[in-house]
DNA sequence: AGAGGTACCTGGCAGC
DNA sequence: TGCTGCCAGGTACCTC
């Protein structure tokens, strides 16, 4: 379930298990995810020792004496501590043991995930370095949005899922978002106004904001197997609501489809 | 260069 | 109960 705030979830989650601790072993049951894994994963691994727990955008970052895990969960990959020793299901491809005591595991049903690798004091990767600004730091703004968004002759809902433009705005929070700051999804980027990019920036920021407090409260039984309580159903006002009523004006919300993507929203509400 | 479509993979569910 | 087809929170890559 990782949009950016499950990512940040998850980030917090392990944090505390890992960080500054020894990684003891590595075990691959299934090396063909997204890309194969690399070889110095489970050759360089083990002996170092976790130096920093990052994220940039929905990608984690495992930062060791000996080198960065670079980490992505696709659209079904987890990772969980566990106990050393707890018995392996069908889709749990990866186990990084610390201390002898417990494991990292990595899960995903889809394997759209990835786990790739970057040796030592490198931070830069093709697949980071052309990302967007983080949609909760300070470079991220209306006044930004509306100035990259000048030539784009794409729907605002595409021109904020890409990531080259910002980080992080998956599927259900550029449905929210877009609710929120009253935009039609379908309006082209190129002729929304500085004031209603204000509104969006604005409204993103809330979206992941609140879903990543939210995510607290998956974070305290983060061990266990997941389940997501609190922030989904509750909080969402068009996503998975098609033919419901608009929580604004009671009309019933639209569902279409826009680069194979479900997208909901009020015909009412949103211009 | 930018826009749009396809591909990767498995599981769950609606409909027959 | 079982089959088929469609859908799913992502995104790199190919083509036009």
């Amino acid at each position: 379930m990782p949009e950016l705030p499950e990512v940040e979830t998850t980030r917090r989650g392990i944090e505390p298990h890992i960080d500054g601790r020894s990684i003891t072993a590595v075990t691959i049951r299934q090396p063909r995810l997204r890309w194969p894994i690399p070889q110095q994963v489970s050759k360089s691994l083990p002996g170092a020792r976790v130096q920093a727990v990052s994220r940039r955008g929905k990608y984690l970052l495992i930062t060791t004496s000996s080198g960065t895990l670079l980490a992505h969960l696709g659209m079904s990959g987890s990772l969980r501590i566990l106990p050393t020793g707890t018995a392996a299901g069908k889709h749990d491809h990866v186990d990084i043991e610390f201390d002898g005591a417990h494991i990292l595991r990595f899960t995903d049903p889809r394997r759209f995930g990835c786990m790739l690798w970057l040796e030592p004091g490198v931070t830069s990767h093709p697949l980071l370095d052309s990302l967007g600004p983080e949609p909760l730091g300070d470079e991220f703004s209306g006044e930004y949005l509306f100035k990259r968004s000048r030539t784009r002759k794409v729907p605002i809902k595409s021109f904020i899922m890409d990531s080259q433009v910002v980080v992080g705005v998956g599927n259900i929070y550029a449905n929210e978002a877009l609710y929120m700051s009253g935009i039609n999804p379908r309006r082209m980027a190129g002729r929304v106004s500085a004031a209603r990019f204000d509104e969006l920036a604005t409204a993103i920021r809330q979206v992941l904001g609140n879903a990543i407090t939210a995510g607290g409260t998956t974070l305290r039984d983060f061990t266990n197997s997941e389940g997501n309580p609190g922030y989904f159903k509750q909080s969402l006002n068009v996503y998975g609501r098609r033919g419901l009523p608009c929580n604004g004006c009671g009309s019933a919300l639209k569902e279409i489809r826009m680069g194979g993507r479900s997208t909901v929203y009020c015909t009412a509400c949103q211009k």
